[in-house]
RNA sequence: GCGCGCUUAGCUCAGUGGUAGAGCAUUGCCUUCACACGGCAAGGGUCGCAGGUUCGAACCCUGCAGCGCGCACCA
């Protein structure tokens, strides 16, 4: 049976024309430049819907699209790499496979990028020179020419993405897909308008969603400042002592204090239940100290400080809480029983509404840049909100109000991409209430979905269990419009006849505040949704009108309806990236593509952004596709340096992966960073890992020089008769490396597989089995000879192809150069190797057809402990390497399975250096210049006359000795212990029982040999 | 505060009940006709600590400590 035949499509040919030597140097920067071309000239990453079968099933994976500003990072590095080996694996494994590449246009990031940059050219001072539309076109204009680096710098990687799809968030059709899954959300009543308080970025100005703000521990100052309690009237409220009752309230941010209009305690807290419904005076602004009320409400922790809390609504979301629980108890319980009193009344029941008092309407006292404004007085108006802080406290003690300030570590919530604290911000903003919830929780809680590793699950559902409102509405002008046009309208405004006409008949049924459909072009298709909103007094209110058609959009931009105004706000980032998976395969066409590719199989990202990212593309999958968007999720480790840090700019601690690409090439930092990516861990990336990579691919290239040294072209089968023991072996160690990697790639154990292949080649084929075939190789059987390259061509030709995903460029170099191409069916290899069947184990019967059984393995590593021992020995005996000895072999009659042959021996020789090899003779008896070496294979005899130290081996085999002693006596032990043998299953009791024998062998050896030295 | 993860050789990490492993680093020898980005060998660990279960624990259980992360947060 010849392997090329007895599967066609799974083994290489042996056979194939004489190749030139390859290069003395493997040249990676000449020949990635080079393959890449190649594979875009050859069409090799394009995906075609139509070649998708049940024989040739869809596999597909959209990039998580990196910032079209952004440079290559290692995280790139990582996460692109690990798609593109499952990319590259599933083409071998015969699948039609789509990547499908793209960037984002990352609103509020670009915008500061190129904002900073014209800045800096002195082109603008501020954005408003530009104004909107001028903003836009020169982040426009930036984007064609600086847009696509990252791009470029995929393909230096090797991604083998279908470029030919690329897409940009913003481009036309996306942003077609971002307004129509606006207004769809926005016409099932998810979507909506208001004011709210918002995580505010003072540095962009712009509203933030809760995602994109991080809590960083903070040295702050905590001040304590007292202020006097007085009654409504502003009489001091005196103490049983008769002194006035004072307060001490601590804060860290005084600077806010004008903006104060109330004092909570917590009603069940005995110190103070007599002060509620008093006041205190507020001691800033000096110019205007007005009189807050003392509320009552559970959230103030009585054991925090003197549990006594200032009431901030429009600078704090849980004082403006308090603000609104106030509010709602107090409307009510004014509006049902004491409408005219609006006083306070006291009763002992701290739960009686009565309780509660009415608080002023929030007060802001900052500007949205963080400056404050004039409602914080005078002193501090026009002030930055830190240099603020510093003078607040100082007012506070120039009026004799501050008790204290101590140093104080809080956590405080930062803008992530300005890194500026934020500031919580009362502003009306658009939000959005998740859709398709449920199922979203359901398919990952019951493992449709599957994350890897699985723990990310939990962090998922935690989340998708407490979701907030998503503010989705930001203030810059970089990304897709909100679709929503609107104006105030009386009872008397004239609106353009067809609005009216629609108002009307809908008027006739419905009621105000409701969102219906209708078309102001009368176009077919062509919807608006109209929507009124009712204003606090009745007599005006908003009209809004949301499309997502470009004709009705005209139309609402036409003279008529003038009066009429786009909202000014765009949407977040993340609002058009959750659509990715269908948004760019055509969507809401039902395509080809989506059909053939939707649902994707993988998702590789960060955890980084489960919340961002991930778990709203699962929702928007259900929303608009009622699918789910990727069946399985590969979570990547963060990369850190070799201190434990994050990789980042400011640090200065991250290599550019282009440098190391230019020293090392793409294929050995790929291999170094998979080495090093453990599933579920971080990555402690050390440059020392590329090296190997490097190392790495050298030795694959002169393992391959090596075999083409042998000469060219074998025109043998493998012939089972003529196979060594090595060869069985090697064999063996493949099969087992093909099932290791590919169940590793699998399980996304992408470290396991590259351990895997570094251990199977350098270990087991370079140092033991060319080793070991050198004696064949340089001897004189041309049969043998053959033979054994027939094997090491079908080695060499599978281990190509299972290094191809991890190292992409010298396995087509050395494909072709080694002319496995050469008589491969054209998608089968001919073309790229990436196209070659991805290897099988062979089979039962291939290796009953070759003789090989699983025991064969035990021959060649019983050999290699031998030579192994024996190296150690004669390093440890200093014995030259040119001594050459003459070696007396004498096999271990209880090693059965072992049959030698004298290849096995001339092999030995070989290997060890030495002058012959002989099996030793049984009358012989040892001399006492000859040391012994032990193995499972047997014992090897070296006479090595004048070169034995006596007493140094003596010694040697007296620690030897004292070892195995000490072995026998514990397995012995352990033997005769009946609760041990009475419980232990039979397995454990057999290796226990042949570890007795092994140490009772050896044991009477090293006896022999000590006797024998006298 | 709640949750998750980690702790094994100098470093980075494998190892889910049966004789403690790999790579790197270190040391020694070898410029042997694929490779010094190489070969051969050596040294190096009471598996974070304390209990428990078991004939037997790096591994299972409990507690503790340290490090990291996520969520929630108190002024």
């Amino acid at each position: 049976m010849r392997l090329g035949v007895c599967k066609a499509a799974a083994f290489p040919h042996l056979a194939r024309p004489f190749m030139p030597e390859l290069e003395k140097t493997y040249t990676p920067a000449d020949v990635e430049a080079r393959w890449y071309q190649r594979w875009l000239d050859d069409k090799c990453f394009e995906a075609d819907p139509a070649r998708v079968s049940e024989k040739r099933p869809a596999y597909s994976i959209v990039i998580p699209p990196p910032n079209v500003t952004g440079i290559l990072t290692l995280g790139h590095v990582l996460n692109n790499t690990i798609q593109d080996i499952l990319a590259r694996r599933a083409r071998m494994l015969g699948k039609e496979v789509l990547w499908l590449p793209g960037t984002d246009h990352a609103g509020i990031a670009t915008q500061n990028v190129v904002e900073k940059t014209l800045k800096k050219q002195g082109v603008i001072k501020h954005r408003d020179d530009l104004g909107r539309e001028g903003l836009v076109a020169k982040i426009w204009e930036w984007k064609e020419k600086h847009g696509g680096i990252i791009i470029e710098q995929l393909k230096k990687l090797g991604a083998s993405c279908d470029w030919s799809r690329e897409r940009f968030t913003f481009d036309d059709d996306y942003n077609a897909c971002v307004m129509r899954v606006f207004v769809d959300l926005y016409k099932k009543g998810l979507i909506y308008r208001g004011k709210r308080m918002v995580n505010w970025c003072p540095s962009s100005l712009t509203a933030l969603s809760d995602e994109e703000v991080v809590m960083k521990a903070q040295n702050a100052i905590m001040y304590h400042f007292k202020v006097e309690v007085v009654e409504s009237d502003g009489t001091p409220v005196l103490k049983q002592d008769g002194k006035p009752w004072e307060l001490v309230i601590a804060t860290t941010r005084p600077e806010v204090i004008p903006g104060d209009t109330a004092i909570a305690v917590n009603p069940q807290d005995e110190r103070y239940t007599d002060l509620i419904g008093k006041h205190v005076r507020r001691p800033l602004p000096i110019e205007k100290q007005e009189l807050l009320p003392i509320i009552a409400d559970d959230h103030v922790d009585f054991s925090f400080g003197t549990g006594v809390l200032k009431v901030t609504p429009a600078h704090d979301k849980a004082d403006y809480e308090i603000y609104l629980r106030h509010e709602a108890k107090y409307s009510s319980w004014e509006d049902e029983q004491l409408k005219v009193t609006k006083g306070f009344t006291k009763t002992a029941d701290s739960t009686n509404l009565s309780n509660y008092v009415p608080m002023m309407e929030p007060i802001d006292v900052m500007h949205p840049n963080g400056v404050l404004n004039e409602l914080a007085g005078k002193d501090l108006a026009g002030m930055e909100r830190f240099a603020a802080r510093k003078r607040a406290a100082e007012l506070l003690a120039e009026i004799g109000s501050l008790v204290k300030e101590e140093p104080y570590q809080n956590n405080l919530g930062y803008s992530e991409r300005a890194d500026v604290p934020i500031e919580s911000r009362l502003s009306e903003q658009w939000f959005l209430k998740y859709p398709s919830v449920k199922e979203s929780q359901a398919v990952v809680a019951n493992g449709e979905m599957k994350f890897h590793p699985d723990r990310w699950a939990k962090v998922y559902d935690h989340w998708m269990t407490g979701l907030q409102d998503w503010c989705i509405s930001r203030q810059v002008w970089w990304g897709h419009r909100v679709p929503v046009w609107s104006r105030w309208v009386g009872t008397n405004t004239k609106l353009p006849s067809v609005l009216a006409a629609a108002l009307e008949a809908k008027a006739a049924g419905g009621k105000r505040q409701e969102r219906f459909e209708c078309s102001l072009s009368g176009l077919p298709g062509h919807t608006t949704i109209l929507s009124e909103e009712g204003a606090p007094d009745g007599e005006s209110w908003i009209i809004s009108l949301a499309t997502a058609s470009d004709q009705e959009k005209a139309i609402i931009e036409s003279p008529e309806y003038q009066e009429f105004e786009q909202d000014p706000d765009v949407l977040d980032t993340w609002f058009s990236s959750w659509l990715w998976p269908f948004a760019t395969m055509g969507w809401p066409e039902k395509t080809s593509t989506l059909k053939a590719f939707y649902p994707t199989t993988d998702l590789v990202t960060g955890p980084d952004i489960i919340f961002f990212w991930v778990a709203r593309m699962i929702m928007a999958g259900f929303e608009w596709m009622g699918e789910l968007p990727f069946k399985n999720v590969y979570f990547t480790g963060i990369i850190r340096d070799k201190q434990g840090r994050k990789m980042s700019k400011s640090l200065g601690n991250s290599p550019d992966p282009l440098e190391l690409i230019a020293s090392y090439s793409a294929d050995a930092l790929r291999f170094g960073i998979m080495r090093s990516a453990p599933l579920g861990q971080d990555i402690c990336f050390d440059e020392k890992n590329v090296e190997l990579g490097r190392n790495f691919c050298t030795k694959l290239w002169n393992a391959a020089r090596f075999r083409q040294m042998q000469g060219g072209a074998t025109e043998t089968e493998i012939s089972a008769a003529l196979l060594s023991s090595d060869d069985k072996w090697i064999l063996l160690r493949l099969n087992t490396a093909i099932a290791e990697v590919s169940t590793a790639l699998e399980e996304y154990r992408f470290s396991d597989a590259t351990a895997t292949l570094y251990r199977f080649f350098w270990s087991e084929y370079c140092d033991w089995y060319v080793e070991a075939s050198k004696a064949v190789l340089q001897g004189a059987d041309e049969k043998r000879k053959a033979n054994t390259l027939a094997v090491i061509d079908f080695v060499l030709g599978q281990t190509l192809r299972l290094f191809h995903p991890f190292l992409p460029f010298i396995t087509e170099e050395l494909w072709h150069g080694m002319g496995f191409n050469a008589d491969m069916p054209e998608n089968q290899g001919g073309k790229s190797i990436m196209f070659a069947p991805w290897p099988k184990p062979l089979d039962a019967d291939e290796l009953a057809h070759f003789g090989i059984l699983p025991e064969d393995e035990k021959v060649v590593n019983a050999q290699i402990e031998l030579v192994t021992n024996t190296r150690s020995q004669l390093s440890t005996m200093n014995i030259p390497r040119s001594k050459q000895p003459e070696l007396y072999f004498e096999p271990n009659p209880s090693n059965s399975e072992i049959v030698w042959t004298q290849v096995d021996f001339d092999k030995i020789q070989v290997m060890l250096n030495a002058k012959s090899f002989e099996i030793y003779p049984s009358n012989f008896t040892p001399i006492s210049s000859t040391t012994a070496v032990l193995s499972s294979a047997g014992t090897l005899y070296i006479p090595l006359e004048g070169l034995i130290d006596v007493e140094a081996e003596r010694a040697r085999i007296g620690k030897e000795l004292a070892k195995a002693q000490s072995e026998l006596e514990k397995v012995t032990a352990k033997l005769a212990d009946e609760k041990f043998t009475s419980k232990v299953p039979q397995k454990v009791l057999d290796e226990h029982q042949q570890r007795k024998t092994d140490w009772r062998e050896k044991l009477a050896k090293l006896k022999e040999m000590m006797a024998a030295l006298g």
